[in-house]
DNA sequence: TTTCCACTCCCCAAAAATAGCGGGGGATCC
DNA sequence: GGATCCCCCGCTATTTTTGGGGAGTGGAAA
């Protein structure tokens, strides 16, 4: 049983996955991956309101381009149904029932995108959000077969797609904060779970006046602007949790 | 090759972890885990404040209560650092240099949690965040060699883990988390990145007064008491990104 | 040992946030 | 066609937060 490092068979695929370390790579093995999977298309993509964040897949550029310029990304049900889910979602069982959804569903079968699609959400930290994607042209009996016997793969691809993804892409860069006191700590968790200055001091059995120098410290060493501006920079840094 | 329903194979307890039904269920596959993969302890739980939330594991229950009392979710840097990435994380590669850090750590090892470890960061819907961490008392080349082998694995189990837990804990109904509207949105966001509400107005060229409904209407809808509450709430939701 | 830093406390004036009242136009869904 | 929601604007008043000072303790590091 050899193990070939550069073939296309499933474990050959998923330690190149893991060993990728350039975005070119990772489009090349996703193009292998829809041909080892034998489906239409695989698509990985950061989702966000800019729009212009990474992503890699095989959907034809008109396809790319006419989703982008008409921004189904607000009306694609499954950019919906994945962002209120952890598990991965049949594209038949989500909600095609309103009108927008109907002429998007329409207009991508006719870019050739297939009839049946399997997604699967990703979550990172700072609220990154990615969903891999595959389709193809079948009938639902076949496409059931096929998620249900590779769901766990497939999980697992798009987890070192994001994982990559997260590596390669630039500006992610750690951001090195100052650490904050455990006083200051407790100071701002107290503050971003809704309390205020004297329920917080009240909490810490400290004047007000002691609180507030917490608050002032940690606004410093955070570079904000303001309680509030400190807080959310703290959250999403991760040094405070809720 | 039987494929045995209630056996402790890998292939039967991923099974049996895709079709639980139960808590208690969960609960025993954990601890059938651990044994299968030979480990002092696997836990899974959730991350947030309220420390109320579900978790199962094998943890001493002494060290649990221990672990709540003194509020070490604060300081535990196997929290801050899974909280910041997305890959899974090994104990050892964390930062154990604070004095608290270290304290804690001490106080963990004679708990009996071991001094090796390895967690899984799980990321789901309105900014849930859990952990699936797996601990035990062995060498650093033992450990690595585990952690390298069984990698894809856990991973497929702290995912289903997270997904049978969202399932069966009743807690995430009540907080629908009412979705924001767009102008909300960038409102709240305005304000977590550290503008004043005249900057941030400003900036959406309105008129402060109407910024302020914008804010009032998210804050109801977040149930948040002022403003750095509602900031953070949408942070922790992943309803707005900064 | 001295020099940091975290921690604690206090005053005051200015700025910001909150709370309440009122008004209107437009879209969409049932 | 009415209900509901989002989007915009005006006003006044009160409370809270902020930013600028200054001052003392103890412990840890250099």
């Amino acid at each position: 049983m050899g193990y070939v490092e550069q073939g296309t068979g499933r474990d050959a695929l998923f330690g190149r996955l893991e060993t990728a370390e350039t975005p070119e790579e990772l489009q090349q093995l996703i193009e292998l991956l829809r041909d080892h999977y034998s489906v239409d298309h695989i698509v990985y993509h950061w989702v966000n309101s800019n729009g212009d964040q990474y992503g890699c897949g095989t959907y034809p550029k008109a396809w790319v381009s006419r989703y982008l310029e008409r921004g189904y990304l607000r009306i694609d049900p499954v950019v919906q149904g994945c962002y209120q889910r952890f598990h991965p979602v049949d594209w038949k069982r989500l909600d095609w029932s309103g009108k927008a959804a109907r002429n998007f569903q329409r207009d991508a079968v006719e870019h050739g995108i297939g009839n049946q699609g399997y997604s699967i959400p990703i979550r990172g930290p700072n609220g990154q959000f990615a969903m891999f994607s595959l389709s193809s042209n079948c009938s639902d009996e076949d496409w059931d077969t096929f998620t249900e016997e590779h769901r766990r793969d497939l999980i697992l691809v798009a987890h070192y797609f994001n994982q990559k993804a997260l590596e390669l892409e630039p500006g992610r860069k750690p951001e090195p904060s100052q650490a904050l006191s455990p006083r200051e700590v407790e100071a701002l968790t107290l503050l971003g779970v809704g309390y205020s200055r004297a329920q917080a001091a009240e909490t810490l059995s400290i004047s007000e006046h002691t609180l507030r120098v917490y608050i002032e410290s940690a606004r410093f060493k955070l570079g904000a602007m303001n309680t509030t501006h400190a807080v959310a920079r703290a959250l999403s840094r991760g040094l405070i949790v809720i």
